[in-house]
DNA sequence: CTGAAAGCGCTTACAG
DNA sequence: CTGAAAGCGCTTACAG
């Protein structure tokens, strides 16, 4: 019959309120931290020491219910839209779990199950949770909508509409393309390849439109038998290089819009026995953490996903809060040179 | 005024008890799909209209209230444990979600935040979850009676305890190792080195046991100039092979219980213009999605993360819902051959 | 400084 | 077949 048998989760307010001969309100009083100064201290250190003692925790659902406030926040996603982004993700759920602890919220994760899953509709309306967090690889205008009907609180990240206004969170995607080009040409190259990501990302879109302003600043004109359209799988590097290599004047230099194809398009280089940089230089964007260990180390445009994740997760928690925020946050790119470019 | 202008979340059974021209309780009973037997038909079609047509959701925190009955399960973890584990990580959330999403639960991140930190000891008490998934990186006896005080469902995944039973979710890793070094005994090896995992892993400890015993069964003594005690860090792996480089009598193979130190040992092998698999040859744990794009392709024990993930994430379920389950569940591994070795 | 009581949105015996 | 009412564990004016 010692202490430790009893079901701890079952003590309630009202345990505590006659442990302490108080009533449940001046529990809840203290509890809470209000009206404290017009509570007597001895009152108050009594009842402290039995919720210590017990280790009393409210029930949120009961909390929620009478306050109708709730510090949940999901976050919705495609469980298969980021197979390939692995690190991606994670690293976006620690830059938003940092967030989240923090400010004493909890995360929850909602996974889109189909195409037009309205999954998230369900924990909204049943107040499940107070904010969303929205992120699709891809564009994704039609779910949009659905969301904004429900009236709360939301931020996309790493996506945006051309069409819709909205709060979200992305990389300077455009910024760091065109740096890329920049760095490219002050090495030397004229004819430089390009390796776009799907077209229904965002990111690609902006990564080419970067690539396209690179050039332009440069002098140097678009030409589209350099565009190779890929989709941010390694086997579409591979791809994209053979396709460089077969043209009869090879680029001296690819730039691909994410990591991961940058080690398909090297991997096919060195299948066919050409060196990189030397014979052809590429260079990524990403800078997944596997760039510094790829042979030979990957030069690539550095993207943020940690930032990414706390600084939606951060203009999130303040909407709910009521606080202010602004619409948008970009969040910076940076050139990362080691050996293949 | 049209209809999507309301604000949604407002819907109460009272609302739709009200339209329906019937009391809550009978709204209830059709919410919930009980006693519908009992239920005039018309009247049953006259409510789902009605909640059809309001999308009404019961609030969660009222059913769980009146219920004492949840449907969230929290994953607890270090957000720091899994830096060099991305996709080991991400797999682990896609097989629990997969079941999760399944069974229709919710799927809530816990993360510790310090060493001892009972972070997930509020939520039990404040039930916010009903059952803990507990994923630790590391052996941590010290935590998991803090959470049996608790009394409430958990497991254990890719860990467990010699001293303490409890249910757990783990991959077949001696097993696993032993049938490495079986598969390098084949292919001609008597000289086998290992770079072990951290102490402190029990997943470590096992691939460490089944290379032991993978030797003997083999006739092959176990040497201890050929153990390296490595920690799962890449750096670490390129510093095992310059430890065994360094040996007057090198291994003609080496077996890693890692993937990515397995990067870090072929690496530090290229750099010093040794080639893989013919100078030495190397063998990883993990299949980590990168093994087979890592130039040379590399050979390794396969494990199913996902299955670890989906496995427990059922076991715990059943035990919420008062089911029998087993105390454990091993997942079977594979040898999977590339070129490395 | 403190308590009684209404109310948050549901569920579920208990009556009828 | 259906409703009135108690109860789940809290919060918060309202009194005193």
């Amino acid at each position: 019959m010692n202490e430790t048998s009893r079901p701890a989760q079952q003590v309630t307010i009202k345990d505590i309120a006659k442990k302490a001969g108080v009533s449940i309100a001046t529990v809840s009083r203290v509890v809470n931290g209000k009206y404290l100064h017009k509570i007597n201290p001895g009152t108050q250190a009594k009842v402290r020491r039995i919720i210590e003692e017990y280790k009393y925790e409210p029930s949120v659902s009961a909390v929620n219910l009478s306050k109708s406030r709730l510090r949940t926040i999901g976050m919705v996603f495609r469980p298969h839209g980021f197979k390939e982004f692995s690190t991606y993700f994670d690293e976006m759920i620690r830059g938003i779990l940092s967030k989240v602890v923090e400010k004493n919220f909890n995360l929850m994760l909602l996974p889109l199950k189909m195409e037009h899953d309205v999954n998230f509709q369900k924990m909204v309306r049943s107040k499940t949770v107070s904010g969303l967090l929205l992120f699709w690889t891809h564009i994704d205008d039609l779910l949009i909508p659905t969301v904004m009907e429900e009236n709360i609180p939301f931020v996309v990240l790493s996506n945006y509409s051309r069409a819709l206004t909205y709060p979200y969170v992305d990389s300077a995607n455009m910024q760091g393309a065109s740096d890329a080009v920049d760095y490219l040409v002050r090495k030397g190259h004229a004819r430089i390849g390009f390796i776009s990501g799907s077209d229904d990302s965002r990111n690609a879109q902006d990564r080419f439109e970067g690539y396209k302003l690179g050039l332009k600043k440069n002098g140097l004109p678009f030409q589209q038998e350099l565009y190779y359209r890929g989709s941010f799988l390694e086997s579409e590097g591979a791809r994209a290089m053979e396709y460089f290599l077969g043209l009869k004047e090879r680029p001296t230099a690819v730039f691909s819009a994410g990591d991961i194809m940058a080690f398909g398009a090297i991997r096919y280089l060195k299948e066919k026995g050409l060196r990189v940089p030397d014979d052809i230089a590429v260079l990524g964007f990403d800078d997944s953490p596997l760039a510094e260990s790829f042979d030979p180390q990957l030069s690539t445009i550095h993207q943020s996903v940690f930032d990414i994740g706390s600084n939606a997760a951060d203009m999130l928690i303040k909407q709910i809060e009521g606080k202010g925020t602004p619409l948008k946050i970009i969040v910076d790119t940076k050139l990362v040179v080691r050996r293949s470019a």
